[in-house]
DNA sequence: CAGCCCTATGTAATCGATTACATGAAACTT
DNA sequence: AAGTTTCATGTAATCGATTACATAGGGCTG
């Protein structure tokens, strides 16, 4: 017999690596399963000396409690599922590291799914989720499971505490962690034109998305607190890949009469727009001004520098994760909590 | 009694909604128990209309297997660990993606876990993996779980497959799936010296990490193969984040006799490189060519284009997760996959 | 038609923890 | 001193699946 005592398991011939398992520790520290138990779970209920041999006998043994089973009794996973809609888009890398920072320190994993804009794996998802798997979710994704879909078959039914991050979720009873897009797109709209644009063209993102239509309303009203007129002809569409603001910039360059700034609403979209400007023959900001969203770590370093609105990344993420370990631990969380944007002035946004 | 029949549970105050088990199907569809994980499992060991009912009963409560219990029964999780040094960085994302869409059509979750240089975050995740709580991981930092640490405490043994992208783990027995970081860069180097270089600077990565050896070979071997004398004084420290590509922009500014070409290992390290020559008034590629390495998005629109070494960043993804599910499922796979690279020409680099 | 094998199915053990409940001893109350 | 409370601990039920083993019936072989 080993020095673990595994008399009651197959020996000769079973070659796997069995895991140490609690009565192994109980047995080892003379002391029942249950007082191995809440020695980790509720140490104050146990004695300081039987807490003792416990700990030695975990030490000895290396014991670690194996999840699956603490999770079939305990109904907990201590996972939680961060929903994106696109796992290559730069502008979600510090988020999830912000995510999981906090997560981490709280003693959450975290596990991904990048919906990449397919109903099947949000359909498998929303099954991952229902099934138990994780404790609750973060979405950056801006709707529910099964939202969209309803009285046609059985729209997932997720109850596990759930928190939107970036895009806000109308409607949706759950914490909402964001900036505020519109005042920070009104702002950038009035930055430009007291800077002398009269003419400001804008490159939305996709129209069915919140953070757009919060941009575009925060854009219409920068113009008007300027006096300018919306004019629809300037409005580029777009979806806030590079791709997008290159082909924003191929439409601005066909024109006859330019606007002579252009307000982005991605980084990731004006730098592709300032691209294609320069292979135009066109200088930003001499010949046309350029603003972003964002503040991605490429904006700093663009040339020129790009003129953008902040958005404190990390934080956001730091912020939806406490919310949803608030939530997870029984706690209340604010229903909107709003982080501070900040207008960054740089090089690519000249005066007239 | 409600529909399902759940007659040995609490009834009147526990509120909590409960799941469908396996019980509740098999009574529905007038089978025991193992006859619907059969017709799950093998539905080829069940009857047809044995199969027909279970499937119908399954339907119609909506059923999903607890995972947590099928684990604690088949120490299976489905679930696959990715351990990355950083995942604010770009690099990773795209790889990310590959990673996921390939675990997710075999069944597979993705658990991330970004170590952050942290000693304590490695130990976590050791002690995670050695729980169980994953079949398999693909680890994209160079290094095994308590590798450095040995003789001295319990180095995390590790019995679940592994597989390492990118940064091959010398030494290590298992599939290493990477691009030939040496060819590549000495590819690239000869490529400037067919420019007609013969001063070439070599901006680094990390110098204790695979990749940037074998990457300083590849430019030895290249100016080897050009005939040029290697000097130690154009070799300039860095670790392929943009703000290491600023100082290495910063320290080349501020020397006397400059090289004519600059090859950094990393895009971002050449694109912060690029915004420092520009602010100090040099223009690239006139004074200066700069290469790059990874061919990132944001390499094409870069300004200037960014001649760079391309490395199929999804499809590395895709065959790390096609070898660890092979592994998984009880196949082989290579011990070395080696995808290939290629060399983009843009407009950074001009003959002289 | 006896004997055998194969198929479909059911019964119940099992995975490894947590935790409700029981128990006995010690401490406190009146 | 009897009764009550508290504390430390143990026993065993439980979470919800998978699966080893048992069994019954049907088809096939000789």
């Amino acid at each position: 017999m080993d020095e673990l005592g595994h008399k009651d398991r197959a020996e000769p011939e079973d070659t796997r690596i069995r895991a140490v398992r609690i009565q192994d520790v109980a047995r080892l520290a003379d002391v029942s399963t249950a007082t191995v138990s809440r020695a980790l779970a509720t140490p104050e209920r146990v004695s300081p000396e039987a807490r003792a041999r416990v700990l030695e006998a975990i030490a000895k043994t290396g014991y670690v409690p194996n999840p699956a089973a603490r999770t079939l009794r305990s109904q907990k996973t201590y996972m939680v599922l961060v929903v994106l809609p696109d796992l290559a888009n730069t502008f979600f890398s510090k988020i999830l590291r912000g995510i999981e920072e906090t997560l981490f320190e709280a003693g959450y994993g975290m596990i991904i799914s990048d919906l990449d804009g397919s109903p099947e794996k949000e359909a498998h998802f929303a099954a991952f989720t229902a099934a138990g798997r994780v404790d609750g979710a973060i979405l950056l994704n801006g709707h529910l499971f099964g939202q969209s879909r309803d009285g046609e078959g059985q729209p997932a039914r997720i109850t596990i505490p759930l928190v939107a991050l970036c895009e806000a979720i109308p409607g949706a009873d759950i914490p909402q962690i964001e900036i505020d897009n519109r005042a920070a797109a009104s702002r950038m709209t009035q930055h430009l034109a007291s800077a002398g644009h009269r003419r400001i063209a804008y490159v939305s993102g996709p129209t069915n998305n919140i953070l757009e239509r919060e941009r575009f309303l925060g854009f219409k009203d920068g113009l008007e607190a300027a006096g300018l007129a919306f004019d629809p002809a300037l409005v580029i569409p777009g979806d806030y890949t590079i791709e997008a603001g290159v082909r924003a910039g191929q439409d601005l360059v066909a024109r006859s009469a330019r606007p002579t700034a252009v307000f982005c609403t991605s980084d990731e979209m004006a730098i592709g727009l300032m691209r294609t400007l320069f292979s135009a023959g066109l200088r930003v900001p001499e010949d046309i001004s350029v603003a972003g969203f964002d503040d991605i770590e490429f904006a700093a370093v663009a040339e020129p520098a790009l003129t953008t609105i902040h958005q404190p990344r990390r934080e956001l993420g730091q912020a939806a994760a406490s919310a949803l370990i608030n939530l997870l631990q029984g706690r209340s969380s604010p229903k909107r909590i709003r982080l501070e944007t900040e207008l960054v002035i740089r090089d690519s946004v000249t005066s007239l």
